[in-house]
RNA sequence: GGAGAGGUGGCCGAGUGGUCGAAGGCAGCCGCCUGCUAAGCGGUUGUGGGGGUAAAACUUCACCCAGGGUUCGAAUCCCUGCCUCUCCGCCA
C-alpha cells in the first residue's frame, strides 16, 4: 500500500498515478475524507487521553497516602467513558482508512512507458533466432499427446478442464527443468533455495497485495474457517518470510528460489487458451524473490530480469522483453519486464516471466523492515520478485520449438544430465 | 483428536491492579582506565503515530502474542483467538 502521508500531502502525485494505470480517481477523495476524519479525532482522544493519565496518577498518590480521591474520582470516570465511545469510533475509521488504502494500487516508475493496455507495451529487446522448420510446426498438446507424456483427457477425469497429467518423459522433463533453473539459480547467481507452504492465510495474501482486491482470482479452502487460500505464486509465501521483521542492513540483499506449484482460478478467462499447457489452474514456477534496499531495487530488477532470462539463453529458445506500460501494470507493481518465450505453432511469443519492482508497496503492506547501521529508525525494504520461470510454459515451447519431423523432440543439451536422454520419441 | 504448560524489549529473565516502557543479566554502542589476544568502572541503547524544528532538542499518545472486556487506572484480572512446547492417540 502507499504511505498515507504521500496521499495525504502529494495527493496529485497519486491521482496522476491512477490515471495513467486507467484507474478510477474517486477512491482519493474518499480515502482523504476519512483520513482526513480519522485524525482530527485522534488528536481529540490524545489529548483526552492526556488528561486521563494524569488524574489516574493522582488518584494513585492519594490512595497511597491513604487520602480521599472520591472527588478526582468522578471526573476520572466520566472523561474516561468519554474516551471509551471516541475510541470506537476511532477504530471504525481506521479499519475503514486502511481498508481504502489497501485498494490503492502501487505508483508506476518515472521510467514505466504511458499506455492503455498490452498493446502499447514496449519491446526492449529480442535474443535469439526464431526457429525455422521445413514442415508446419505442430502445437505442444498435439505432440504431447502424441508422444504419450501430455494426457489432458484423463487430467480432466481425474480434476477438470485446465488440468494435465505428464507422465514418463512428461513428468520427467518437467523435473529436469525444474533442476536445472533451480540449480542455475542458487548455484550461479546467489539464491538460496526455498520450499515453502503452498497453503497460506489471508495475512499473507493482503501482504504481497493479492487481498483484499483479487480474491476472485484465488482457490480458497472453504472447509476451514482460517480461512486458507491455495497459492498464485511462490511470491506470497516467500515474499512473507519476512512480513514483520525489521532485517539488518549488512543482511541485504536477501535472494531466494522457491519452486511451488500455483494455483490460479482463472475466472474469466473462459474463451482463452483452452488448450496445452498455457493456462492451467495449476502449474509449477520457480520464483525470484529478492529483498533489498530501496537505492539498489532498479538495478536489482535489471540483474533479476537478466537471471531469468540466462534460463532461455541455454535452453536455446528465442525470446524477448517488454517493458509494461502504465495500463498493463500489476496492482502492486512499480515497474514490470515481461519475458516472452517463442512459440512456433503459433507464431508468436507468449509471457513466461514477469519481473517487478514493488519498491516499498508489499513492504508496507507486511511490515518489512531494515536497520541502518548507526542511524535511528528504520525504512520499509524494497521487495522485487520474477518467475525464474514458468515451468509449464517453458515445457510446452521446448516442446514445440525442438519438435523434429519424424515427430521426435530434441532435448536441449543443457537438460541433458537430467533427463537421462536427448531425445523424446512418439 | 485428548491432556497439560507457556507466550514480556536484540537475547535471557523479573514483575499478579497505580509512579512500569517495564528490575537484573547478556549482547551492542560511547567514554575512562589498563599494555596484551582481555578484564574493571561510568554512561547509553526499543517500535509506531501526532505536535514541534531548517534539522535536532522537546512534547504527547500507543505498544509487555492478537482482539475484545472489567476498572478512575491493566504487562498484571476476565473472555475469545493465534502460536509454541510436553505427554497420549493417529498418520505420511
Amino acid at each position: 500500500m502507499l504511505d498515507i502521508k504521500l496521499v495525504r500531502d502529494k495527493t496529485d502525485t497519486v491521482i496522476d498515478a491512477l490515471e495513467k494505470r486507467g484507474e478510477d480517481t474517486a477512491i482519493l477523495s474518499k480515502t482523504l475524507d476519512i483520513e482526513n476524519k480519522r485524525r482530527d479525532l485522534l488528536k481529540i482522544v490524545e489529548e483526552q487521553r492526556e488528561r486521563r493519565n494524569k488524574l489516574t496518577g493522582e488518584i494513585g498518590k492519594l490512595k497511597k497516602k491513604g487520602e480521599d480521591a472520591s472527588s478526582i474520582l468522578e471526573d476520572a470516570k466520566k472523561i474516561s467513558d468519554e474516551i471509551t465511545l471516541k475510541e470506537h469510533k476511532l477504530r471504525e475509521l481506521e479499519s475503514l482508512a486502511s481498508q481504502e488504502l489497501l485498494l490503492i494500487p502501487n505508483i508506476p516508475h518515472d521510467s514505466v512507458p504511458v499506455g492503455r493496455d498490452e498493446t502499447e507495451n514496449i519491446e526492449l529487446r529480442a535474443v535469439g533466432k526464431i526457429p525455422e522448420f521445413a514442415f508446419d510446426p505442430r502445437n505442444h498438446w498435439d505432440i504431447g499427446e502424441d508422444t504419450g507424456i501430455l494426457d489432458f483427457e484423463r487430467a480432466s477425469k481425474i480434476a477438470g478442464a485446465r488440468f494435465v497429467l505428464y507422465m514418463g518423459a512428461g513428468a520427467r522433463l518437467e523435473r529436469a527443468l525444474i533442476n536445472f533453473m533451480l540449480d542455475l539459480h542458487t548455484g550461479e547467481f546467489g539464491y538460496t533455495e526455498i520450499f515453502p507452504p503452498v497453503i497460506v492465510n489471508k495475512e499473507a495474501m493482503t501482504g504481497t497485495g493479492q487481498l483484499p482486491k483479487f480474491e476472485n482470482d484465488l482457490f480458497k479452502m472453504e472447509n476451514d474457517k482460517k480461512g486458507f487460500y491455495l497459492i498464485p505464486t511462490a511470491e506470497v509465501p516467500v515474499t512473507n518470510i519476512h512480513r514483520n521483521e525489521i532485517l539488518n542492513e549488512e543482511d541485504l540483499p536477501v535472494y531466494y528460489a522457491a519452486c511451488t506449484p500455483c494455483f490460479r482460478r482463472e475466472a474469466g478467462s473462459y474463451g482463452k487458451d483452452t488448450r496445452g499447457l498455457i493456462r492451467q489452474h495449476q502449474f509449477n514456477k520457480v520464483e525470484l524473490v529478492k529483498f533489498v534496499k530501496p537505492e539498489d531495487s532498479y538495478d536489482e530488477l535489471e540483474a533479476l530480469t537478466k537471471n531469468a532470462e540466462e534460463v532461455l539463453k541455454r535452453l536455446g529458445i528465442a525470446y524477448r522483453v517488454v517493458a509494461l506500460c502504465t495500463g498493463d501494470l500489476g496492482f502492486a507493481a512499480a515497474k514490470t519486464y515481461d519475458i516472452e518465450i517463442w512459440f512456433p505453432a503459433q507464431g508468436k511469443y507468449r509471457e513466461v516471466s514477469s519481473c517487478s519492482n514493488f519498491v516499498d508497496f508489499q513492504a508496507r503492506r507486511a511490515d518489512i523492515r531494515f536497520k541502518r547501521k548507526g542511524k535511528k529508525g528504520t525504512e520499509f525494504v524494497h521487495t522485487l520478485n520474477g518467475s525464474g520461470l514458468a515451468i509449464g510454459r517453458t515445457l510446452a515451447a521446448v516442446l514445440e520449438n525442438f519438435q523434429q519431423e519424424d515427430g521426435s523432440v530434441i532435448i536441449p543439451e543443457v537438460l541433458r544430465p537430467f533427463m537421462g536422454t536427448d531425445r523424446i520419441r512418439p
